[in-house]
DNA sequence: CTGTTAGCGCTTTCAT
DNA sequence: ATGAAAGCGCTAACAG
């Protein structure tokens, strides 16, 4: 059995609520007993189950952190995880216990997001990559409880958002690759079932538009993965025009992208010209370092936390965040002439 | 105010008793009253309190997961994300909650991992790159709770552990290099404080003193980081006599040694050799494809579930397993003349 | 300051 | 098959 303050109460001959007193250091009460119960603790080697007392408080301590994973072994290239580890060591800081949970979309008749944090009674939510039309999300936004959508511009009741601004990441790309003379731009897009990929999507054509024809053909599908964007290779050489230049929605698809051509004998930037979005470090290791449009993926771990805690401890809801994005220049894009 | 049990009852002119009967679909209680209740419950909106339900049950549904970081902002770079994914979609379908936790060596004091195990009342454990000396797991390892230890081989109470091959790891790229004509092959070694790194580089040791002295000027201190890889370069270039292979602890210091080297005007493989350690996908799309060990990282994290699963239902301490592990051949070493 | 009492929301005997 | 009663371990309100 393990010890509770009851059998360390009878052991000192105290009450129950004095040595729950002591152990919490509470005002009302004295500093004798506090040593001696704080000893005799340690000398039974008691330890808090923090159950019990999460139900008399209504407080858990807990804060939920769900990642939207369509592609269930691929989490690991989004960038959850580069978020996660900040959320883990700042929350622990604050005296919280991060509750993780992957969500697919075909959990969202049984596990419905709010229904996770009500069970568990989490004090605050941070969802990344959600997108507005998932049903098992709807019941969140609606319900007052401290909610933080990561890279999807949601709001609602307690609600607020914050992202990266993906218009202006595209709008940095295209027009550096304007001012290098180029014309022919594809563009390899994610799954526009986010938000994410529908901006910067949105935002190529409606950019493309201004200065040349909006070419279906120059439009790749991928889904993030390097394997993806490898196969994009293929496709951009069985077009009978090639662009000059292609963006990628992300990093890792560029990458990806950069083998299957470097593997058909297609130079980069000599033959096409590739220009990712993300900023991962691999970027600028490999045989061409890429030009990309970096997010601060640290900060944005750390304000997201910022704004759920100043939600939880002074219940309003904060207006939603936008970081701004930073082209970095590699070597894979050329100038035309 | 959250509606409880309670409350369906009184709607419903039950007892609490019945209403929580029907709700978990208990043996004991008519069909009419179970459909009736449900029914009610999902018109009211009801979330069952889980909180309330562990304290009386004894039961918490939940798992710990500890991510040992020594680099508290490269948890990204280690292999430790590539399990968690596997962990939350496994653990769920189990109907267990995924509690996460990092912790670094200045946690020692106030988190021991048992602790936090306690007061959560997790009902099992996984832990991820710790090392047997850190005083913060001892406990843990003596006490009763399932527990699983990824990359470290320790036993104890309940207490298993699965890892890779790391001998055999090292000697199939040390043969490798061997039969293609290598005598002077550096290493590249991780923190020595743990088992991981520990082992690949003994084995290291063990096998180059057998056919070759072994230099200590041939051994460089990395932490698995890209730059860190980077960083070698420049340690290389300035040794008068330079190794024809480098062998990595892992893949992404060999990215970044490759890199480093190629920007110092060193050609791979022609000038020298690089074997990494790690099987990340990431190597095949660079400019020179890595030779690597692959591991099954998949595979890993099942089996991890597995064997914790297998120890908190059965009770019974398992044999530790070790997962084999595999040469990939790449384009990142030449046959030496 | 310390103890008594009550109760968080649920499950679980044990009667009925 | 249903309900009454007890209690999980802790904290909070109130008395003393």
């Amino acid at each position: 059995m393990r010890v509770t303050i009851k059998d360390i109460a009878k052991e000192l001959g105290l009450s129950a609520a004095a040595v729950s007193k002591a152990l919490n250091d509470k005002e009302d009460i004295s500093q004798e007993i506090k040593a001696k119960v704080k000893e005799k603790a340690k000398e039974m080697n008691y330890q808090k189950n923090e159950t019990a007392a999460r139900l008399v408080s209504k407080k858990s301590n807990t804060i939920g952190v769900f990642v939207f994973a369509r592609d269930k072994i691929k989490m690991e290239e989004s960038s959850a995880f580069k978020y996660i580890e900040v959320y883990l060591n700042r929350v622990k800081n604050l005296g919280y216990d991060v509750l993780l949970f992957s969500i697919d979309d075909d959990d969202n008749i049984n596990n419905s997001v709010l229904k996770l944090c009500l069970e568990r009674n989490v004090e605050g939510v941070i969802i990344i990559g959600a997108n507005k039309n998932q049903k098992c999300i709807q019941d969140v936004i609606d319900y007052s409880i401290p909610t933080v959508f990561v890279e999807a511009n949601i709001t609602g009741n307690l609600t607020t958002n914050i992202s990266f601004n993906d218009v202006s990441g595209i709008e940095k790309s295209i027009a550096y690759l304007e001012n290098k003379g180029h014309k022919r731009i594809a563009f390899i897009r994610g799954d526009l079932r986010t938000d994410l990929s529908r901006t910067r999507f949105l935002t190529y054509v409606n950019l493309i538009s201004q200065f040349s024809e909006y070419n279906d053909n120059f439009v790749f599908q991928g889904d993030f993965s390097l394997e993806s964007g490898y196969e994009v290779a293929q496709k951009v050489i069985e077009l009978k025009e090639k662009p000059t230049a292609i963006v990628s929605s992300g990093d890792l698809m560029a990458i990806g992208l950069m083998r299957g051509l470097k593997e058909k004998g297609i130079k980069i930037p000599e033959d096409i010209s590739i220009i990712g979005y993300d900023g991962f470090e691999i970027g600028r290791y490999i045989g061409v370092p890429l030009t990309t449009i970096k997010q601060d993926f640290l900060k944005m771990a750390n304000e997201t936390v910022d704004m759920l805690f100043e939600m939880i401890e002074n219940k309003i809801v904060l207006e939603p965040r936008i970081l701004e994005v930073e082209l970095i220049i590699g070597e894979s894009v050329r100038q035309m002439v």
